[in-house]
DNA sequence: CTGTTAGCGCTTTCAT
DNA sequence: ATGAAAGCGCTAACAG
């Protein structure tokens, strides 16, 4: 067992003093290119490995983050996230972390708009985004670029962008998981509906097509997309969607089952409470409250999960990492897709609070 | 938001010194009763949370544990177990922990008690106990009690003994959930078979009771409990089991579902391939190598997963905090249940190695 | 540019 | 029984 090598046993490798040998670790400056070379030849040789919770008390310097995410209420998918982000904080506790929330309206593309330009203004260490508009992201993630500022996707990430980290979901994956799922549940052959929530302004779309194109790949292949119907929800006219739905399962009794590409499975969920619609399937994303309440009064059979709590602290925390060590590629890491029923709901809601294993 | 309180903010506060507030904190005796009073009070006053990793640098004892479970190969349930405890002590490295591993034939009562035996004479701080066998695991907890060596259970626990913790998961939900899908899967009132895998001497029964129990209450409620047909296999005797299977399925078209309670559910799977048996569904339990060959190959359609990796990194981490701090009531927390499948089994994998969401 | 030093919060030794 | 002080690994200010 190779034991533990501290910074000490560089310095004397090196025949340095373990000053110059933080500054070489830190990418402080203020070194010879001599002394530069025999610590990194020795660097080469062990695989030092910092400790960050002893990095973090001696670290006098503070770190101003940016976390920019859609607004959101208690109980929702963000809230969620949000608490991960709390969690870092406080496992991290002596680090001197300064971190301001700035929320956005997903709605509202000039909102965000207007947040990013603020945001881009501002001297900062890093930022956090849950990204939803496209034009607006890559502007502002220019903007860090040019000034070196490091930036992580957390949700889901925007192409030709250049994060040091993502955490989210595969969301093609997602889409074909739901297609599967909701294929082995039903009978064979049986017709299926997407509700296509649609929102004025909506531009997560983004988001929806990829679980789309993951759903249409697994129909495809099992040979069932012509099975597949889609039934637009517009949010904001209530009265039509009853109208809508209240007839749509008695015309089409060969649907039994149905999806919904974002977190709103309980809305829907709730129309087939109140229209008496039974027997047929429903498969949503996100533990968000209501969709659990929903999933335990048996109205929703499977949500996805994607962990956003620990989205949450793995970015703060891998962003932290990175600033603190220099840190450059972090790679992208994927969460799991966890699959919830009425039936582990409650042990996966509780564990979650354990599972942030740090050691306090 | 309160400062965070330290030693010598305690220290002050009762107008000791830091060191007997240390003395205090750690139960190391040597301190007058005027002195401990003070501090008491101060302590109900103020919520103090000692940072592990901080006392981790100065601790200069050592702990000597022992981890107690079932002999395995590589790709079992007990080597992710394993995996976990080792990144336990890599996370806590400034820790002086001296863990020795003792192994037991879990199909050989007569290995367990000599190994029980063994560890009762032992001097040691802390136990890790994955039990197998009722009346050994009683006899070895009832020395430690008496000892006062705290001892922890992952996997399963053993009634009527009093661990200072239990990461397992809940073996009844567990029968209970694999009911539910199996029986989501399967078109409407089908039959299901119920392996039963007999080993010599096997008390892991007790395990497999459990499950057995939380099956039968899901397929009462579903009024399905007539369906369940048992198959009893022999680990032992393969060319008996080659007989059996051959047949069974044929005389038995109305069986469409297959259960398996315990790890073993890829040697069923192995069967049907090599019978030609298809359109059984097949839900076992653990990730283990085998099983998720077969679970990729389409041959086991869920396998239900309960993190033992975890459960062997909670189970170290809970003990060395508690021999630390000399806390007693760490309560007993139950693991998740993983519902895994060909879609996300990849996924979860990679993702267990980042979850471990320690600052390293 | 670099070595020395103080200090982070905590534990433990060592005088008292 | 207790306070003072040293030391764990790491960082950063400071003096040169």
């Amino acid at each position: 067992m190779a034991k533990k090598i501290r910074i000490k046993d560089i310095a004397q490798m090196a025949g340095i003093s373990p000053g110059t040998v933080d500054r070489v670790l830190h990418n402080r400056g203020n070194v010879s290119p001599s002394a530069r070379q025999a610590i990194d030849a020795v660097l080469k040789e062990v695989n030092y490995q910092p400790n960050i919770h002893l990095s973090s008390i001696s670290l006098r310097r503070s770190y101003k983050l940016v976390v920019t995410v859609p607004e959101f209420e208690a109980g929702e998918y963000w809230a969620s996230f949000h608490k991960g982000v709390k969690r870092a904080m406080s496992v991290f506790e002596h680090i001197n972390i300064d971190c301001k929330f700035m929320y956005y309206n997903q709605f509202d593309l000039y909102s965000c708009r207007s947040v990013f330009k603020e945001i881009s203004e501002m001297a900062v260490d890093g930022v956090i985004i849950g990204p939803t508009f496209r034009d607006e992201t890559v502007f502002l993630t220019n903007i860090l670029e040019e000034k070196n500022i490091p930036y992580i996707y957390v949700d889901s990430q925007i192409e030709y962008t250049f994060p040091m980290a993502c955490f989210a979901a595969n969301l093609y994956q997602c889409g074909y998981l739901m297609g599967k799922l909701i294929d082995m549940i039903t009978p064979a052959d049986s017709h299926f509906v997407l509700f296509q929530t649609e929102r004025v302004g909506d531009a997560s779309a983004n988001t929806t097509i990829l679980r789309k194109q993951g759903l249409m790949t697994y129909l495809q292949e099992a040979n069932l997309h012509t099975n597949l119907h889609r039934l637009s929800f517009s949010v904001g006219d209530p009265e039509r969607n009853e109208a809508l739905i209240g007839n749509y399962f008695e015309e089409h009794p060969e649907v039994r089952g149905a999806l919904v590409l974002n977190s709103r499975a309980s809305v829907i969920a709730n129309y087939f409470e109140r229209h008496h619609i039974n027997g047929v399937k429903l498969i949503g994303i996100d533990l968000t409250d209501s969709n659990i309440r929903a999933l335990k009064a048996g109205r929703i059979d499977f949500l996805m999960g994607q962990r956003p709590e620990q989205q949450g602290y793995l970015g703060v925390k891998t962003l932290i990492q990175a600033l603190i060590y220099g840190t450059k590629d972090q790679g992208g890491y994927i969460m799991p897709l966890d699959i919830i029923m009425r039936e582990n709901v409650d042990l996966y809601q509780e564990f979650s609070d354990i599972a942030f294993v740090e050691g306090k």
